[in-house]
DNA sequence: TTGAAAGCGCTACCAA
DNA sequence: TTGGTAGCGCTTTCAA
């Protein structure tokens, strides 16, 4: 194993001027720098993680707690880990895993043993248990998504409520005065934390432009494609010519071939907005506008926000909700009365 | 911060007595043990990690390398993920995301930073670029799935083969000269491991039997439902009567509904075997025999090896291959001559 | 611009 | 059965 005294011999300097020259916290001279720099990648000096923990203030590694409920939907969860991992990575952090019945527990665990810079929380529920042990734990930690109790943490998400509220303005814009919103599963208005949110801002929109908004949760179209189809059919029997879809993938499949069954094209018959999908809707057999919800963009100012609380533990806790965008490409046509 | 030394005075011991207490790797009476895990409770004790990592041999982490490449199935993916967390909590240790480009990188970097105690490896190709780097790094790494090249490695796996020869067998033995094999995707008979060895278990064992076996790799379902169709129309139009299912969820569920709409009733009219499915064929619209993968079995038994490797290094390296069990629920049925 | 040295909080060896 | 203590390999303060 090479040392810090190993690569300072070789250098012919000191171990203090290897380490201040490796972390950039005291100037070194260009050439005691470049000789340093020779010796540790002649020798593939890492230095250890365990002194650099002991001895320094930061351990370079990030908790991330993932309960994983049952109705966690895996494709976006990936989405969510894997923005979150290389956005630390970028940043001189790895990720350590807590998931299950650690994703609770496991919090205590590592900030009493000083494992983690920080936490970062996923798959935040209305009522998480993690948010009063978030408020004891000592170490910082930024949720992605927002419990209803949020006093005095610092949470990051997406503007759900904005974006019902702009998904609604759309198509009332449009002219259209019935819409039909597309939901994701019954369970998670009670289990997660976003869906209920979009729903509020398109029905607080709703009721403000004066238009009617059918609500209706859905399945995931494999398990229960027909339950999809049901929705649809009762929509348009309705005379929704409107839809908002905040769904998994599969849910918009089934709703574009329905339309195309009763022969209603998108962007001329019929109109219909994705809110807040993180799969590419391009992908889709029919394009559709789409308010994306980019879990880069989250995780990205998660990890900021974590590194910022390290460097200035008196940061302020703050709620950053990103304002939503919209993604035109033409699945909007005005109301046909 | 509590550290081990209130605890002592707590207690009224010395250090070393708290630090036997704890690891137990001496013996200490049973009064002294009971006044010292009081303190440590009543203190909320948690040994530093960065003093136990850098004063002991065990830094009590795995890392966990996953890719993640565009074909991997997130559900699946998931499933192994959690198993091997859990696993290893159980043994103590915790998991550190190496994702993406870290998933080589990562594995020299924590090696050499002895930040893990071994390496688990999941995602596995058949020429993995991991491989290399499992054999020069000297942190004990154990794979999740079988290279091409495992010379000198530890792996450990579902026997792929033996389950494709499993199901070729059962339904050589009901009397069936003609088989379809409905497969995962064309491009994981490239890119991962274990579709190719199911493949070539089932093509020898078609071989050994002869009967005939028909091969067609499948898409998802979902983005290409139609093609599963099609598959299926194809295997019925030239006779097969007799199905082996190694694809994901929604390729079992149009199968079953291609079936059903011909009128075929499955363990009766046609027979059904699901070879090497993680998720529960118990929820399929239509009971199916099944030779499951079980991710918690792969996962536990590789955390075992991990941890068997650091209580003896010189462990020789060995290929485990978990026998495929067979779950008959009735859906195969003698052939109709 | 550089060096010397004091810990960081444990584990495990040596004594008793 | 227990205690004392020498490191583990770094970071950072103090001095030069």
């Amino acid at each position: 194993m090479t040392t810090i005294h190993e690569v300072a011999r070789a250098a012919g300097v000191s171990i203090s001027t290897v380490s201040y020259a490796l972390s950039g916290k005291r100037p070194v001279s260009e050439k005691t720098r470049m000789r340093i720099e020779d010796a540790v990648h002649a020798l593939g000096y890492e230095p250890d993680a365990g002194a650099r923990m002991l001895a320094g203030r930061r351990t370079h590694i990030f908790a991330l707690t993932e309960p994983l409920r049952a109705d966690t939907h895996a494709p976006t969860h990936m989405a969510f880990v894997l923005a979150t991992a290389v956005a630390a990575r970028r940043q001189g952090f790895d990720i350590l895993l807590l998931t299950d019945e650690q994703a609770s527990e496991g919090m205590n665990r590592v900030a009493a043993s000083n494992l983690v810079d920080a936490i970062l929380v996923l798959d935040v529920a209305p009522d998480d248990e993690r948010v009063p042990i978030a408020r004891s734990v000592g170490t910082p930690t930024i949720f992605i998504g927002l419990p209803d109790d949020r006093e005095g943490l610092t949470c990051v998400d997406l503007d759900f409520e904005a974006a019902g509220r702009l998904a609604v303005d759309r198509l009332a814009d449009a002219g259209h005065r019935r819409i039909a919103l597309l939901g994701q599963t019954e369970v998670s208005y009670r289990k997660s934390n976003f869906p209920r949110r979009l729903l509020r801002g398109a029905q607080e929109q709703a009721a403000a432009r004066d238009v009617t908004l059918d609500w209706s949760a859905s399945g995931s179209a494999v398990t229960d494609a027909s339950a999809v189809r049901a929705c649809t059919e009762t929509a348009l029997a309705r005379g929704d010519r409107a839809f908002i879809v905040h769904a998994v993938d599969d849910v918009h499949q089934v709703l574009l071939s329905v339309l195309a069954e009763h022969g209603l094209r998108v962007g001329d018959d019929v109109s219909v907005i994705s809110a807040a999908a993180s799969f590419d809707t391009a992908a889709l057999p029919v394009p559709v506008d789409t308010i994306p919800l980019v879990p880069q963009r989250s995780c990205e100012l998660a990890v900021d926000l974590a590194v910022r609380r390290l460097d200035d533990p008196l940061a302020p806790a703050e709620i950053h909700l990103i304002p939503p965008e919209y993604r035109s490409v033409g699945s909007v046509s005005p109301a046909q009365d």
